[in-house]
DNA sequence: TTGAAAGCGCTAACAC
DNA sequence: GTGTTAGCGCTTTCAA
């Protein structure tokens, strides 16, 4: 900066007010006689006066700040696919309430609880959005059960918590029920680590669309991974090893499902004529490849959204609404599950 | 929070010290008495202490907060495929040195000029990382010309602004170079808008290149698009349309090296055998590809670590080292570009 | 070695 | 309508 930063004294004495009226007039309220307010207006927009909300937030012991919390490691969370979006939606309704985001990523394995603590109390920011880690980490729990205003992005079972969910079952019973639909009887799943909620409520979903086709459940057919292609690779490589028929697979992510359809093409398999595979999330890639990829889209940037209107809500005294929100998900029928015709 | 915060004064009454004291002894200054000093920190870890911010923000007129700006729309700037990696590098640093990471989006064409004016002066952050927009953007000539604390991930002509670049000449060069010597001549290079610094970085790298093997530059072989997939599929058209006759692309960014390849295949044109394609980016999808494609390696996680570490030393009066930071790119060779003989 | 007091920039109760 | 004053939580002289 140039110059000093202008306060409002400055704006005061230039105005010969006090910093109470000027303090007043700058917030538009009615008590101050109009041509004060056009007065202090006026020094105020000349020397480009910009209040230090530093200074402001100490007093009104608030920062107009959120914080987008990740409970891992940077690396787990950064790269995970889904956050640019969210991070979009989040970011689009701050700007219009004139909120900040502050973005942590405090891992929880190193700092433990007190990193939570921090956030919960340095008061660097009002509310949290929380992105969910492994169902077992007990430091989320503390951060959900402290009253500090927080949504969390998944499922969680307690009515007062605001959460926002997308429709992983749902999802996922479209997924199944779509590869059902086309004839498919053997339909390989494989999971993500089951530590995390996503990855059971996506089994789940599996599960009630085989049994509402009177499918019968055959454990053989599921094979959890970690959400990596090289591990739907390997999945492909257990099922051979294993010596397991199936006719479809299943994915718990698009990176799997990538991994997957390249095992399978290595081995001469042909993906969809021989076998039919359906993934999750809809990353960009999944429109590209070939033969490009039948997935379930996550709604990620409106679950941005959500999150960030319901947490301003609530930090405003506004309505928030349903206090519990699941955001649904949609199938996107491409060509590796064999639907369209003319090319499988 | 279901209790009240604990505030130093607190601790202060219950340790029966002055505030003072306390925080002498919490700072671990080494005139307090060292029993008075672990009473001190006895009682701070019993009530569960943490420091306020504001409050030590506003006195030390630090905000121990750096904020990552994006001059443009949300949209056009968390979708760009680097951002992920920036923002790991940049966090990474951050966490290390207890600072916060602010992000911030005002879209300069909503706020114009008074947002940046705002993020200058409004204090919640003692310094910025620069992301750049378009070298039209007479904003970003503003922070830049303040003397805010700045690190700007671009090329700047002014000696005593820190950046942090990419060799971005030096890629497309390589990029250029390799075409050139798998004994292509007609050498397409589909550039990004000219209005970005970047693109006209990589359009030099590559005439370049051309003159160092005595290929002679033909502005027919140049076509400037928007770094969409649909953009590289279309200069590909546009090419047929005018009967260009060509042996290679090199495209401004793996999107439109992507768009370029299906439109080329579309049309029955064989990727790498008759047309070797190169890309730029390295994003995920490039190595998932078939053919896999070659290209041009960003460092950008590295970029944000380096732009981070100089951000904080500066503002920590530390040394900052070099004040210009060019990134060394690498050429990644997959199978697009035919350099690997046996899928040629 | 410790405490009293001032003040960072702001807002709001209260007095005039 | 406007000014005076106090105080948010913290650090840092300065005095004892």
């Amino acid at each position: 900066m140039k110059s000093a930063n202008i306060t409002l004294k400055d704006i005061a004495r230039v105005a010969g007010v006090s910093t109470a009226t000027a303090s007043l007039a700058l917030a538009g309220d009615s008590r101050v006689n109009i041509k004060t307010k056009q007065l202090v207006e006026d020094v105020a927009q000349r020397l480009k006066y910009v209040p230090n909300e530093i200074g402001r937030s100490l007093r009104a012991k608030k920062a107009e700040t959120i914080a987008l919390i990740f409970p891992n490691t940077p690396h787990n969370a950064f790269t995970h696919p889904y956050f640019v979006s969210l991070l979009e939606g989040i970011s689009e309704v701050l700007v219009q309430h004139n909120f900040h985001l502050l973005v942590s990523t405090s891992r929880s394995e190193i700092d433990e609880s007190a990193a939570y603590d921090k956030i919960l109390r340095n008061r660097r920011a009002d509310g949290i959005i929380l992105w969910p880690a492994s169902i077992k980490d007990r430091n989320i729990v503390k951060i959900i059960e402290s009253d500090f205003p927080v949504v969390y992005l998944g499922k969680w079972h307690h009515d007062e918590i605001i959460t926002v969910e997308r429709d992983e079952f749902g999802g996922a019973y479209m997924a199944t029920e779509h590869l059902l639909k086309l004839g498919h009887k053997r339909i390989v799943h494989i999971t993500g680590p089951l530590e995390y909620q996503v990855s059971v409520d996506r089994l789940d979903g599996y599960k009630q669309a085989l049994q509402d086709h009177r499918v019968l459940y055959d454990p053989s057919l599921v094979i959890e991974k970690d959400y990596t292609m090289e591990s739907g690779r390997s999945a492909i490589v257990k099922l051979r090893e294993d010596k397991v028929s199936y006719d479809a697979v299943f994915a718990g992510n698009d990176m799997m499902a990538i991994g997957a359809i390249k095992q399978l093409q290595k081995c001469g398999i042909s993906v969809p004529g021989d076998i039919a595979v359906v993934g999750c999330d809809n990353i960009d890639m999944a429109a590209i490849l070939d033969p490009a990829l039948t997935t379930i889209y996550q709604p990620m940037q409106q679950i941005g959204v959500i999150a960030a209107e319901k947490l301003i809500a609530l930090l405003t005294n506004q309505e928030v609404g349903e206090v519990q929100t699941v955001v649904p998900t949609r199938l996107i029928v491409r060509d590796s599950c064999g639907a369209n015709k003319e090319i499988s």
